[in-house]
DNA sequence: GATGAATGAGTGTTCATTCAT
DNA sequence: CATGAATGAACACTCATTCAT
């Protein structure tokens, strides 16, 4: 008996990425993911129950890889401003060397099939940056304002900013991040 | 393709956001529309050159319609802070009396073929917001950044909120935009 | 616009019954079927709406067409027995000269799906039929037992040795026919 | 092929018999079997050369137990009409206690596959019947008509009255069967 | 201008069977 | 002997688009 193989799975994941970004999630058939993969399209299914499944599981890895990165670059302590660069700082970093993870997450979120998967399990792997919020609250450094509304400023400006960055060229320039964390940073403080 | 039928042209957009609504993107077949507007497939191709058309189209007539109705509430112009609350405000008020075109134009504008409208086109309904963020640098009641940067904080928060708000249930509750407006002032203001 | 077209859909149930004849209901694909029929699979799609439905409206036509014909076929009304023989008479004349539809009716009756056709639509077009036995029965020329077991011993081994000969060549002997009427009638005669 | 694992070989005849019941003939499919005899599907390749084998042996397994069953339950001898009424009282006896077996015989041979089983092979066991119908035929006890003929009228109403029995619930009354029996008798008896 | 019929190309998925272990 | 992994071929069905009327 041949044993499931971890190269093939990440063929498979690296080849639905990739077919993601090329084509577009609605576009992305499991034929051309598969010979992307250089698999037949019914092994795909020994790996995962279906299509959904296939992409939410790679939706569900990527994010937590995603958040474990960036919260292992969280080295500062001294104050919560410089907390917060430093994630900014790591997100730019992770995205920039993961521009399809990042890319494929995008499409993926905004997509209705994005509604299956587990949002607790999810909400799991940001509770310390949510315990920071919390702590920032605390001690006054932060507006006492909605969790959400935090969160909102702090990462929707980012993802957008990442996001564009991408489609026009590429280029990650270093001066205008640290100019829009400063916004953030000036829309969240006390 | 363009001025046969008024009234068919109506039904086959208004079917079309319909649609998009119910079946997401993805799901939303040529036929599935063209039975929705009460017409048959091949009729849509007199209006539309093939799908991406009909898509592309109807979002820069929502858009334009939606920076026309927003334009056009900004009345006060005493203060520049007072002049973007009274855009937020006219925002949310265009999306809760049109949730279904705001949902389109957002599922839209995260897909990949939404890259083939014309954004030049698209910019120039935006003219007259452009103009008031440039006087306000000017007389330095905003920060000297990239524009993009201040239409970043303007509008990503928003949208963002906007989408949240009609996923859970649909309530706007006014309470959280304003606090929401106050942190996206603070993140642009000098 | 093209008018539905009869001759395809003629061409659509010959197809059906031939398929199924030569290579049994389980291995009757839409594309062999289609393919047989000198149409796109997706062609079939307009006929009817999905492949149950194909089977089924087939199923019920022919058997429709083969119970008018049989019971077109009686004229004689002097006795019940007569009557009955020329039932049986009949039904072997329609089955051999639409040896391919009454093998498709075999096939399609004794197969699971065969549970989504009406019965109850079904049963009308056999009431005349049902109505000589209860005739019958009154009249005091056949047993007085279960309307059931009647039909039972009326049809039931018709039926297998109409499907015999037919797999065994294709003669139907007269004489053998003949015999066997004789034990039906012996069977559910007083 | 052959002569294994008794164990593994019986779990999967019983999951095969199942699995046709459950899902039906055309539905069944190896894995399915495989997964429900606690197998892999390949490991069924080493007791069958194929699917159609697998089913085919079951089908005459089973054909052959229940013939020997009936058989050996004739005791009495002191007439035809008991012998066969005899012969009538074990098949139903035999059809309550193996239903699936049963609907699997029926559902199987009135498949098309049906058609590679080894009929010279199958009709020895059902020799000893034969011999008795001959003795009848000879006694002047049975009509002296074609041996099939006997046989059509012995077995096709049971067959397709304890089909119909199973269908409809399940139900096996007693009363019913004891009139089918008189039918039948009246049928063949001279 | 308007339409339903028509279709080649494609969808996601399952199949019976074989292979390497 | 036994197996889970692997797959080419097939499955039922839908698609965006075009064509004849």
């Amino acid at each position: 008996m041949r044993m499931k193989d971890e190269i093939k799975q990440r063929a498979l994941i690296s080849a639905t990425i990739a077919t993601v970004n090329e084509s577009g999630l609605a576009s992305s058939s499991v034929s051309k993911i598969a010979k992307k993969a250089g698999l037949s399209p019914a092994t795909l299914y020994i790996y995962y129950k279906d299509k959904e499944d296939l992409l939410a599981s790679i939706y569900m890895d990527v994010k937590i890889e995603m958040s474990n990165y960036i919260i292992n670059e969280i080295t500062e302590e001294s104050s919560l401003k410089k907390i917060f660069s430093q994630l900014w700082k790591a997100m730019f970093k992770y995205i920039s060397c993961h521009r399809e993870e990042f890319m494929f997450i995008e499409q993926f979120s905004s997509s209705p099939c994005c509604d299956i998967v587990n949002k607790k399990e999810m909400e799991k792997h940001f509770e310390p940056i949510t315990g920071l919020i919390k702590d920032g609250i605390k001690k006054g450094e932060i507006k006492n304002v909605d969790m959400g509304l935090i969160k909102l400023f702090l990462f929707s400006p980012l993802m957008v900013l990442a996001k564009d960055m991408i489609k026009q060229g590429g280029e990650f320039k270093e001066k205008l991040i640290k100019e829009a964390f400063e916004l953030s940073w000036d829309s969240i403080k006390l």
